[in-house]
RNA sequence: GUGCCUGUGGCUCAAUUGGAUAGAGCAUUGGACUGCGGAUCCAAAGAUUGCCGGUUCAAUUCCGGCCAGGCACGCCA
C-alpha cells in the first residue's frame, strides 16, 4: 500500500475514534512547502462544521491522537492544517518496495475490470492526417494505457468514415489525376481533393493497371477508383499511426453499420420512443424532445441516406450492445455542438446516461520560434503527422501533445521539440533517465558489488528522503490522472521526479564515497528511480533511453 | 445573437478539482565541478490569477454580470 493510502486509513481510524461516523472526503497531500511537513490533510476543516468547532480546536484534538501513534516522528499543526513527519525508515521501505515490483508499481485496480473504449483519431479516409490528429492520437493513446494500468479492460477503436459523400469525392479526384497522366483534362471540382498525394495514388495506380480505365467513367469504374484509393489512403494512415507509436485494437468502417443494418434497428428503436418524425420528405430527431436545440435530420430527402448523425447515433448504439459500460470519444472542438444531441440520441434510446463520454481538446497552433507556421488544407502548405514526426521525432511529438491540457490551445514549437537541453521536458527526463543508466553501468565497470535492498537503513539525507517520497506517489498521480482523464499529470510527475534526480545527485555522492553500505542504499536509489521514470515514460509511449 | 472552451510574472505551461506564502521551465541577474554524464544544480528578481460583485473558515477553482480571444450553431462530416 502506498504511503498516502495507509495515512489515509490512520486518519479515517481516528476520526471515527472522535465520534464521526460519516465518511468524509478528506485529502492527504503534499504540503506546499518541503519543510512544512512530509505529508498533511485537510481533515480538520470538513470535521469541523460537523462537530460545531473551530478547525483549530478540532486540528488539535486530531493531532494530539497522531502523536500517539508511533509512524510519525512529529505532528504539527497551522491554521487548521495537520502536516506529519513519518520516520525515516518509512521511505527505506517504501525505496525497498518499488524495487521488489516494478511491473506492478504504479498499478491501481479502482477500473475493476470494468469495460471501456476509446475512439479517436478516426479520420475521413481520403487524405493524410493532420497534426490535430496527432493530439488527439496521442491523448487518446495515452489516456489507454493509463486506463489500462488502473485496472480498466481497454480497447483502441478507430472509425472510418468510408460509406459517405467523402469517398465519392476522392474515387472520382483520383481518376481525374490519372486521365491527366495521359493528358486528358477532366475539371478537378471544387469539392473534390487537391493535394499532390491524390496524384501520387494515381501513379500508382497506372503502374499497376496502365490505361485500362482511361477515360472511362460509370458506376463501376467509381467503385473500382473507390476501393483501390481507400485502401491507399488506409495503410497511409496506419503507417503515420505506426510512427507514432498508436496501435488500435479495432479499425470499425462505417459500411459495417450498413450491412448490419443497425441504422434501420435504431431508426425502429427511435419511432417506438416517438423520437421521430417526417417532414418535407425527410426524417428528423426530435432533439427538441430532451434538450433546448432543434430538431435534426437522420435521413435526407435528396437521396434518402442516412446523414452523419443518424450514423454516429447507430454507430454508438452499437458500440452499446457490444457490452461496453462507458465509451470516450476524443473529438475536435469543432465537433462540440454535436455532444448535446448526441446524449439526447443515447436518451432516446434508452442508454443510461454515463455511458457516452466525450473527451475535446483544443486546436494546435505550430511554432518555429516565434513564427507561426501556417496550416491550410489547400495542397502545398499543409502540414502533415508524418511531416511534424519527420521533424522532431516520435518521443517530441508524443510527449509534447500529453504535456498539454486538452482543453488549452496549445502551440506546438518545433524548435523546442528538437532542442537537446533543460528548456526541453522531454529531454529533461529522458535524460534524468540515461544518467541513471550511466552511473548503474560505472558501477558494474568499478566492480562494485550492487545487492538491491541492502544499506536502505542508511537513508536519511533529505534529498534522498524527497526524491524516495516523490517516487512513492507515482500510483497516486496514475490513479489520478485516470480520474481526471489527464495525460499531462503524468508529464508533470515526471518532471518533478527528474527535478528532485537532479538535486539528489549534485548534492550527494552516489560512487565516491568510503561508506560502501551507502554506496548500497544510494544505488538502490537510482534503480527506484529509474523503475518509475521508465513505468512512466512508458505510459506516454517515449522512450527511456540509456545512453542520449 | 445563443452554446462550449480559454484568459495566470515578458514567453510557454502547472496548480492533486474549494486549501496554506499561486508553482515550474525559458528569458534576465549572480553563483557551483582536478571525482558518478555541467545535456546538471543553487540562488535572486519578476503576479492585484482579464474586470466587478457574490457564496464561506478558505476562491485561480463554484455562482452572477461585464471585457477579450478561439470554436460551433447545415438534409457537411
Amino acid at each position: 500500500m502506498s504511503i498516502l493510502k495507509t495515512i489515509q486509513k490512520i486518519i479515517e481510524k481516528v476520526l471515527a475514534d472522535m465520534g464521526i461516523s460519516q465518511s468524509l472526503d478528506f485529502k492527504v497531500e503534499v504540503p506546499p512547502q518541503d519543510d512544512l511537513g512530509d505529508f498533511s490533510t485537510n481533515a480538520a476543516f470538513l470535521c469541523s462544521k460537523i462537530l460545531r468547532k473551530s478547525p483549530k480546536v478540532v486540528a488539535d484534538e486530531i493531532s494530539e491522537k497522531l502523536r500517539q501513534l508511533d509512524t510519525f516522528v512529529r505532528v504539527d499543526n497551522i491554521n487548521g492544517f495537520i502536516n506529519m513527519f513519518l520516520d525515516h525508515s518509512v521511505y527505506q521501505m517504501t525505496c525497498a518496495g518499488i524495487i521488489s515490483n516494478p511491473r506492478n508499481i504504479g498499478k491501481s485496480n479502482i477500473g475493476n475490470g470494468e469495460n471501456i473504449q476509446f475512439e479517436f483519431v478516426s479520420p475521413n479516409p481520403t487524405g493524410p492526417l493532420t497534426i490535430a490528429h496527432g493530439r488527439q492520437a496521442v491523448i487518446g493513446d495515452v489516456l489507454c494505457n493509463i486506463f489500462d494500468e488502473s485496472g480498466y479492460n481497454v480497447q483502441r477503436e478507430l472509425y472510418i468514415n468510408d460509406a459517405g459523400q467523402q469517398i465519392e469525392y476522392l474515387s472520382k479526384s483520383v481518376w481525374i489525376r490519372y486521365n491527366e497522366l495521359f493528358g486528358i483534362k477532366h475539371e478537378l471540382p471544387e469539392d473534390g481533393y487537391h493535394g499532390e498525394y491524390i496524384i501520387d495514388v494515381a501513379k500508382e495506380f497506372k503502374n499497376e493497371y496502365g490505361d485500362k480505365y482511361k477515360d472511362i467513367w460509370n458506376e463501376e469504374v467509381n467503385d473500382f477508383f473507390k476501393e483501390y484509393s481507400l485502401k491507399k489512403m488506409l495503410s497511409m494512415i496506419k503507417q503515420t499511426l505506426k510512427r507514432l507509436g498508436v496501435n488500435f485494437d479495432v479499425y470499425f468502417s462505417e459500411k459495417l453499420l450498413i450491412k448490419e443494418k443497425i441504422v434501420s434497428r435504431i431508426l425502429d428503436t427511435l419511432e417506438k420512443s416517438d423520437s421521430t418524425y417526417a417532414k418535407d420528405d425527410a426524417v428528423w430527431f426530435k432533439v427538441s424532445k430532451y434538450i433546448d436545440e432543434n430538431d435534426k435530420v437522420l435521413i435526407r430527402s435528396t437521396d434518402n441516406r442516412a446523414t452523419y448523425f443518424c450514423d454516429d447515433i447507430a454507430y454508438h448504439y452499437y458500440k452499446y450492445h457490444r457490452g461496453f459500460t462507458k465509451v470516450y470519444d476524443i473529438w475536435g472542438a469543432d465537433h462540440q455542438g454535436h455532444i448535446p444531441r448526441m446524449k439526447a440520441s443515447m436518451k432516446a434510446l434508452g442508454i443510461p446516461d454515463d455511458f457516452f463520454n466525450v473527451i475535446l481538446h483544443q486546436f494546435v497552433t505550430l511554432k518555429k520560434g516565434d513564427e507561426v507556421v501556417r496550416m491550410s488544407k489547400r495542397a502545398g502548405n499543409f502540414v502533415t503527422l508524418d511531416d511534424l514526426i519527420e521533424e522532431v521525432g516520435t518521443d517530441a511529438t508524443r510527449y509534447f501533445f500529453a504535456m498539454i491540457d486538452p482543453d488549452t490551445p496549445m502551440n506546438f514549437d518545433l524548435e523546442l521539440a528538437v532542442k537537446k537541453s533543460s528548456d526541453n521536458p522531454v529531454f529533461y527526463v529522458q535524460y534524468a533517465h540515461a544518467r541513471i543508466s550511466s552511473i548503474l553501468k560505472q558501477a558494474e565497470e568499478r566492480k562494485i558489488d550492487f545487492k538491491m535492498f541492502e544499506g536502505l537503513s542508511e537513508v536519511k539525507e533529505k534529498e534522498e528522503l524527497l526524491l524516495i517520497k516523490e517516487l512513492s506517489l507515482f500510483s497516486n498521480v496514475v490513479a489520478e490522472a485516470a480520474k481526471n482523464r489527464k495525460t499531462n499529470f503524468i508529464t508533470t510527475y515526471l518532471e518533478k521526479v527528474s527535478s528532485r534526480f537532479h538535486t539528489f545527485y549534485t548534492k550527494h555522492s552516489i560512487l565516491n564515497t568510503d561508506n560502501s553500505q551507502l554506496i548500497q542504499a544510494r544505488l538502490n536509489i537510482c534503480l527506484a528511480t529509474k523503475i518509475i521514470l521508465e513505468r512512466g515514460l512508458a505510459l506516454l509511449g517515449v522512450s527511456a533511453p540509456d545512453k542520449m
